[in-house]
DNA sequence: ACAAAATCGCACAATAGTAATCAATTTGTA
DNA sequence: TACAAATTGATTACTATTGTGCGATTTTGT
């Protein structure tokens, strides 16, 4: 294979699953990671994509956003792929989803851009970006209005005043920390407090985290561990974080991070 | 087989697929290296392909990638400048604005991130982005809700319902159409029906439109000429075009298009 | 905060690809 | 048939790319 050949599948590999690990692409291509090395340093030179420890991430799967959604690390993108992928299956086709900021929440709308007759409502700029890219007929995406956060999201009145004309068979929150005492919690007040008056308008409250936000408190909390129906993370979580979720959340969700989950 | 022939051949499998190696030609032809090599040399210099090391690949973007690029050409680009800049006189420090969709639009928002103590409320996602980006503090920009549109407004019921929470100092909105029958249209029903309802809330209406939307007649009309304060557009608009508009609107601006127009 | 593990990238060795030269072969012409 | 011109192939010295070993750096687990 050509050297402009095997540049162009990495670039086409990274552009398609946002990211990619220097040792897989060694692997899928039959060259020395050595080899990967240099070709990640020549795409990103050209601006092609953002070289990360271990690997490399698409640089903007839009126009020229979505910079704060770049994973600084690899492992961590892992995780959220896999919590997205689990938090998929309690969407059920047809139904009405709220998905709220957070770039796990992300990991979620890729995997729901084929889920038929969805109706999805989002505060996330780079979700709404996500559907109008991967665009599947028949579904309905609403973004909802407001001021941007430094993340993307749309908080403040006119987000909570939107989201109350709806009601949701889901929704969904990433969360910035979570711990006993303060619930789940968030460093935007704007934010909490967009988070809270949504998950008023639900059936099934669903909180995506993995194991890192245990034990962080964000500056306000947009609702108690008591208040989620499902909380989905990984296995890296804690033991006595593992028992104390179990013990106060409807259902906890764990997936397992296997090195191999290449998709 | 004639040398015609086999460069004949070279050409089609390196357009067929993207691109060969020098030593498989050699071999699917049954003849040496160097001989491709020359081949590949002759097609190179007539720019049907790229050599590379190893061999060659396809000049088209079909290996490549092709970045999805505006067709407007510089001139339309410089004159939707031209109007930002003219129309930016309008909007005074602290006031409320509302911009609606379109890329002269886009151009004006450029030249209103250094205006102090702004409100903008906007339906276009890239309006969002770009203020986004320059955030010039004391400012307040506020991305209303809806559907996306192909060209990332945001229109229908749910922009139309956060508009109506705001009354404007000034409301700027690009056409994709006007003539003195239809006024200002728009090809997209639901953003016609956006545009129409802030049109309502404003103390002055403003229409950004270069020389070409004269004449054009969008799907649904949002606004007749004599609803317009302003309208901003560039001085190769037709002389029986600017009577007419004369007659008709509040006032009609025409920016000069000097060459050295830049930035 | 520390140690273990993974990853990085340099320097150099090994491999693969290039181009110049010249001999051998084919082709066109009288 | 003879012979010049063009084309092709082989040899060679040279250049570019790729792989490997290894210490430095970053990340991760406790």
């Amino acid at each position: 294979m050509l050297a402009a050949q095997r540049q162009a599948t990495i670039l086409k590999v990274i552009v398609d699953q946002g990211a990619a690990r220097i040792s897989d692409l060694a692997e899928i291509l039959g060259v020395s990671e050595m080899t990967v090395r240099r070709d990640l340093d020549l795409l990103a030179d050209e601006g092609a994509l953002e070289k990360v420890h271990g690997g490399a991430t698409s640089l903007s799967p839009s126009a020229t956003l979505e910079p704060p959604f770049l994973a600084t690390n690899l492992r961590e993108l892992e995780a959220k792929k896999a919590i997205g992928k689990h938090a998929a299956k309690f969407v059920s086709p047809g139904s009405a989803v709220a998905l709220l900021g957070g770039s796990t929440v992300f990991a979620l709308a890729k995997e729901l851009t084929s889920v038929e007759g969805l109706t999805v409502v989002t505060n996330s700029v780079p979700i709404s970006d996500l559907f109008q890219r991967e665009k599947s007929a028949a579904q309905s995406i609403i973004l909802v209005g407001g001021s941007r956060t430094p993340t993307d999201s749309l908080v403040g009145p006119v987000a909570i005043d939107t989201f109350s004309k709806f009601n949701f068979d889901l929704v969904v929150v990433g969360t910035h920390g979570m711990d006993a005492p303060s619930g789940f919690s968030s460093p935007n007040l704007l934010e909490a407090e967009t988070n809270m008056s949504v998950v008023k308008h639900s059936n099934t409250f669903m909180v995506l985290a993995d194991y890192s936000k245990w034990g962080l408190r964000g500056f306000a909390t947009f609702a108690r561990l008591e208040e989620a129906e499902v909380v989905v993370s990984d296995s890296r979580l804690s033991i006595s974080a593992q028992s104390e979720l179990s013990s106060r959340v409807g259902t906890l969700e764990l997936v397992e991070l296997t090195e191999s989950d290449n998709n």
